[in-house]
DNA sequence: ACATTTAGGACCAAATTAGTACTATTATAA
DNA sequence: TTATAATAGTACTAATTTGGTCCTAAATGT
């Protein structure tokens, strides 16, 4: 599947979250967990993946967390991903020269993967993270809703068992 | 993770492989098997979604096969993607807006998932299956070769076992 | 009829991913 | 100097997804 790892998808949500509040402004774990509605140790482990991968800046100890090292628009979904998932490589050929290649000489493609790699690596390049934070001409996504009472509290749609607590 | 998935993979060399015999050639699965290297039930497979998602045309019978239903220049390595795939969507949100969202409204990213799939979406529609088949001006990436003796015949590295038979 | 080929779906094993938990480290403040 | 709150890193397990194969049915030509 050429799909977004489900970590990577929220990795995005969050640090769009983070980019929502004024550059350099530091914020938890927990309190970013609050206010993306995903488990403390998920978001945990996600900001800890991209603090290492040089997108966040931590503090630890007491009155610690984390901020973006850049601006949002200087931050591209691209290096977002990369930063969770390790270098772009849309196929095994084009990650690894070395494994590759399990179909003998006469693979017809070659070496043209690093087209299909090198085009989707460049469109995500494009992408900052401030684009997707803009808001929307058209209404937004629909939120699923169970369907039960309650204008309230929407009800968390079970992905998993991301309750946040 | 941002990767295709092997079969999707495998279905470019194929397409790329069918794309190299003159158009409106046709080939069996069996053929196709022995020419790149993998199994026929895993060809098989892959050439029935292929046809399925109207890019081939498939003829039943003794003296049957498969062929491009288009020329290769007209042929985007997004819609081989999308006929193994379907739709493109590299997140849940962006695929299917009702079962969007478990992350409750304050959700920061919104409808801006959208414009990480067309992004992708465009650059790959952009590359067509000719392009696929271009030679290469640099030398093409190494195949694995185990080590072992034998300058006649490459050894199938294990990926899996799609070793043809 | 029979051989050959694709169509479609079912199934199982293997690989991957998500989520959690645990321990260590760092920082602050009482 | 102790307590507390935060991140760092890793390991483990359950759930999901994927790959690969097989089986039966339908079509087509000899």
């Amino acid at each position: 599947m050429i799909r977004l790892a489900k970590l990577t998808d929220y990795a995005i949500v969050i640090a769009t979250q983070m980019a929502a509040s004024p550059p350099g402004q530091q914020i938890t774990a927990r309190a970013l967990a609050g206010q993306v509605g995903l488990a403390l140790p998920t978001v945990s482990k996600i900001l800890k993946t991209l603090a290492r991968g040089g997108l966040l800046e931590a503090q630890r100890g007491k009155g610690g967390g984390y901020r973006l090292k850049r601006l949002p628009a200087d931050i591209s979904v691209a290096e977002i991903i990369e930063g969770m998932e390790g270098p772009l490589a849309l196929t095994d050929c084009a990650s690894d020269e070395s494994t590759c290649c399990s179909i003998r000489e006469t693979c017809s493609v070659k070496g043209n993967w690093q087209k299909i790699n090198h085009v989707v690596h460049d469109a995500l390049r494009q992408l900052s993270l401030e684009s997707m934070m803009q808001p929307l001409r058209e209404p937004p996504h629909i939120h699923k809703n169970t369907g039960a009472k309650s204008g309230e509290e929407d009800t968390l749609v079970t992905i998993g068992r991301q309750i946040h607590g």
